[in-house]
DNA sequence: AGCACGCCGACT
DNA sequence: GTCGGCGTGCTC
């Protein structure tokens, strides 16, 4: 009798949910590693993993394999070790990990497929006994095709009869993976006939997607179908297709891209990479650039490079918004990628990861998780941007993508590449320690001059100004571009109206009855919103705690900005972008390509505008709170407020026309502000570590945060308190050499009416933080509360 | 997660 | 004497 040993699904984060089952004679040759199969345990079905199909046998009885779920393994023995890595270091249950990994769609069942399973002696018998009717015809079909979806099987026979045949083990119904079969991409797409100027405008108002995609093909004239599916849902296409608007055509005049020169510095850091992907890949290099010196064009031919030496790349990128450029970019100069991201639906997830298992694909571009595709042979992983937050899960499991780009890299025998105008403090550190390789390009590619910048002190600008908002300064370079005809770009991290209303006669802050934050006035719906809970309550009349109508709305949001500008400057095109006005895909494209086009002059916007785009036309940026980033109780804040002034400045002077930055603060002393406008990464570096070494914060210690969440006041308290004296008992903080900090409120006390309190312990040594992690993780607390616990979280609130 | 086993309080 | 509370621990 043949064993295997069956990883179980179980929620559990004790112990190891491994169990040996036998196999039974008839899947003796489909078991294999990776696949999944369904296996009793306890008196209850479950579905588990098989990881040694070739286990000894125990010293006690067995249960059998019920069946087999895939034709095909889901799991890879490299993608396994990954998730162990992965529940290991985040402290969460390996099933988990593993979920992360492949798509939902298989560990849902939904999308059911009938496989069949018709040899040996079982069909046979079958024959025998049965004589030929509709079910035997069809199961010659089903033997035939090999499977089919277990809708389409319901049109030849019943659920019942099928549940039936299942028991006979003639075929098995489950969300099963599947080898990819169709080939798709074989055809181009050009405009049809059908198609015209007027109904593009028609379809921006009824389809933005829609009209995207129009327009990109017309400026192409042709894409092929990896292009179009990249960019475009098959809805979209589909739609498009039916309407006449685009046709299919047999594989047309391609079109070519074009290839921009290098510079020196580029060249300089592309052979240093070449080098690196020849003799030793296993090393990680940090690309630190100034914005606008040419780094997508760097990614692309080390991506180029190493699928010439024949293996495989992963692209990481912060979010798939606003990069839809680079995405262009890449389909047009490289063969056979895939796109991953969370905007994408589970249908469309399942094809691409198909698709990149069965080693279709040369390059996997995508977001956090695409770190997890099922790439065989990767030799170079570039993480573009790694000092961005998106990269970091807020959830179960709580995992950087750098960290498990770091480890698939050591692990695949890649080259790790990070790129960034403003490293993370710890990644540069890790290059200043030797870790890392630095590279360095510090000019812009072409002419393109770094921006001149103006810091504006508002404790005097706001006496002579017209505007709470916009300094004298502001107002004359926006007045002086509107006449060149150039563009420029306006940047406050705080969306909505009024952050703050309080009423002048008791002091009374409106507030969230769920959380404790401010409410935002949002003038477009006239209501309150809550930021943290998504709370939407009408405006009171009167201050609901003393019943006075003297609420005075005061601070202010992208949306006040954009009042007051147009109050300004009554005639020039403005638009706002931030969550609230583009909440839909569209929306957000089509203000791009205005903006594109030249139609808006004044975009106002959140962090969205100060991350990633690219205008030509764009000679100003405004700054309009720099201080409004710099006081959150939290180490990082200093950091992050420099990498999105830095980032802000740097969309200004990307063409022929030199920029201009104006940087509005009350605190023009600031040494950070005054570096952020030098620009001068190096200098901040220098300031920023050594009080971090001071202090002992990253990267000279590590942090393990412990969020007790409960619905109850006193329970999250106590459970917290609780925790606090287990460590206690389980470390001794002299001899350790660890910290700990708390129990305390956390800064943000309550969300959507769960009180939190947290606990940070501060150590050198990470395995022992990971080990009380780990403990504390595998307590039984209470069934009321929910413990958060983040090895190295990203912000602390 | 389920579902057993198991050890203490209020009942026909 | 039993019936049932849900605490602890196991499931190949």
């Amino acid at each position: 009798m043949r064993y295997a040993r069956v990883l179980v699904n179980l929620p559990v984060r004790t112990a190891d949910n491994y169990f040996t089952y036998h196999v039974p004679p008839k899947l003796t040759d489909a078991i294999e590693f990776g696949k999944r199969v369904l296996v009793e345990l306890g008196r209850k079905k479950t579905e588990g993993f098989i990881i040694d199909a070739d286990a000894p046998a125990p010293d006690m009885d067995t249960k059998p394999i019920l069946s087999l779920l895939d034709r095909d393994a889901v799991l890879t023995q490299d993608l396994y070790e990954l998730a162990c890595w992965l529940a290991e270091t985040c402290m969460c249950p390996l099933s988990i990990a593993i979920n992360t990994m492949i798509p939902r769609k298989l560990s849902k069942k939904s999308g059911r497929v009938v496989v069949a399973q018709m040899e040996g002696e079982g069909w046979s018998q079958y024959l025998a006994e049965n004589s030929v009717n509709n079910q035997t015809a069809w199961l010659e079909t089903l033997a035939e095709r090999g499977c089919m979806s277990y809708r389409e099987a319901l049109r030849y026979v019943s659920a019942d009869e099928l549940a039936f045949l299942q028991t006979r083990g003639l075929l098995y119904i489950s969300g099963a993976y599947l080898d990819y079969r169709e080939s798709r991409g074989e055809y181009t797409y050009v405009p049809g006939d059908a198609f015209n100027e007027k109904q593009l405008s028609l379809l921006e108002r009824r389809a933005p997607r829609q009209a995207q995609v129009m327009q990109l093909l017309l400026e192409r004239q042709s894409l092929s179908g990896k292009q179009m599916a990249a960019i475009a849902p098959a809805s979209s296409i589909k739609s498009l297709l039916r309407q006449g608007y685009v046709q299919r055509a047999p594989l047309g005049p391609a079109w070519e891209p074009r290839i921009p020169c290098l510079n020196q510095e580029q060249r300089r850091v592309l052979a240093a990479i070449d080098h690196a992907l020849a003799l030793a890949p296993e090393q990680e290099l940090l690309l630190y650039g100034v914005t606008g010196s040419g780094k997508t064009e760097v990614y692309i031919r080390a991506a180029l490079s190493c699928i010439e030496r024949g293996r495989k790349v992963i692209m990481l990128i912060p979010e798939i918004a606003l990069t839809r450029h680079l995405l262009e970019l890449f389909t047009d100069r490289i063969p056979e990628m895939a796109v991953l991201h969370s905007k994408m639906s589970p249908g469309e997830r399942y094809e691409e990861w198909k698709r990149i298992k069965n080693g279709q694909v040369n390059l996997v571009m995508g977001t956090r998780s695409a770190i997890f595709a099922p790439l065989p042979d990767i030799g170079l992983i570039i993480m573009d941007e790694e000092q961005e937050y998106t990269y970091k899960q807020e959830q179960q499991p709580r995992y950087h993508a750098r960290d498990v780009a770091r480890e698939r890299a050591r692990a695949s025998r890649a080259l790790l590449l990070l790129g960034s105008a403003t490293p993370a403090v710890e990644t540069y550190y890790r290059s200043e320690c030797g870790y890392s390789t630095r590279l360095d390009m510090s000019s812009r590619a072409g002419d393109a001059a770094l921006p001149r910048i103006y810091i504006e002190d508002m404790r005097k600008a706001v006496r002579k100004a017209r505007s709470p908002i916009v300094s004298p300064l502001l107002e004359e370079k926006i007045r002086n571009i509107l006449d060149r005809k150039e563009q420029c770009i306006l940047f406050l991290n705080r969306r909505g109206f009024s952050p703050y209303t309080i009423c002048r006669n008791c002091g009374h802050t409106l507030s969230c009855p769920n959380c404790s934050v401010g409410l935002n006035y949002h003038k477009d719906q006239n209501t309150y919103l809550c930021h943290y809970c998504g709370l939407n309550i009408a405006v009171p009349e009167v201050c609901p705690a003393c019943g006075s109508s003297y609420m005075q709305q005061t601070g202010y949001g992208t949306q006040k900005v954009e009042e007051d500008i147009r109050r300004l400057f009554p005639e020039a095109g403005i638009a706002r972008l931030d969550m609230d006005s583009s909440s839909n895909k569209g929306a957000q494209e089509q203000i791009l390509q205005a903006m594109k086009r030249n139609e808006i002059d004044i975009l106002i916007g959140t962090q969205m505008v100060a991350k990633g785009l690219d205008f030509a036309g764009v000679s100003l940026v405004g700054v309009l709170d720099a201080d409004g980033m710099l006081n959150l109780p939290d180490f990082r804040s200093g950091e992050r407020c420099f990498q999105l002034i830095v980032q802000a400045a740097g969309r200004a002077g990307r063409g022929a026309v030199p920029g201009e930055v104006v940087i509005q603060t009350y605190n023009p002393d600031n040494q950070l502000i005054a570096v952020a406008a030098r620009q001068d990464y190096p200098q901040f570096y220098r300031e920023e570590i050594k009080w971090r070494q001071l202090l002992n914060y990253p990267p000279f210690s590590h942090i393990l945060r412990i969020v007790s969440v409960s619905g109850q006041e006193s329970l999250a308290r106590r459970l917290a308190d609780m925790v606090t004296l287990y460590i206690n008992e389980i470390t001794d903080a002299q001899e350790d050499n660890i910290i700990v900090l708390g129990p305390a409120p956390c800064p943000l006390y309550r969300i959507r009416n769960r009180i939190r309190y947290q606990l940070i312990i501060k150590s050198e040594n990470m395995l022992l933080l990971n080990s009380i992690g780990t403990n504390i993780a595998s307590k039984e607390w209470h069934k009321q509360v929910r413990l958060e616990i983040d090895l190295d979280p990203l912000i602390s609130m």
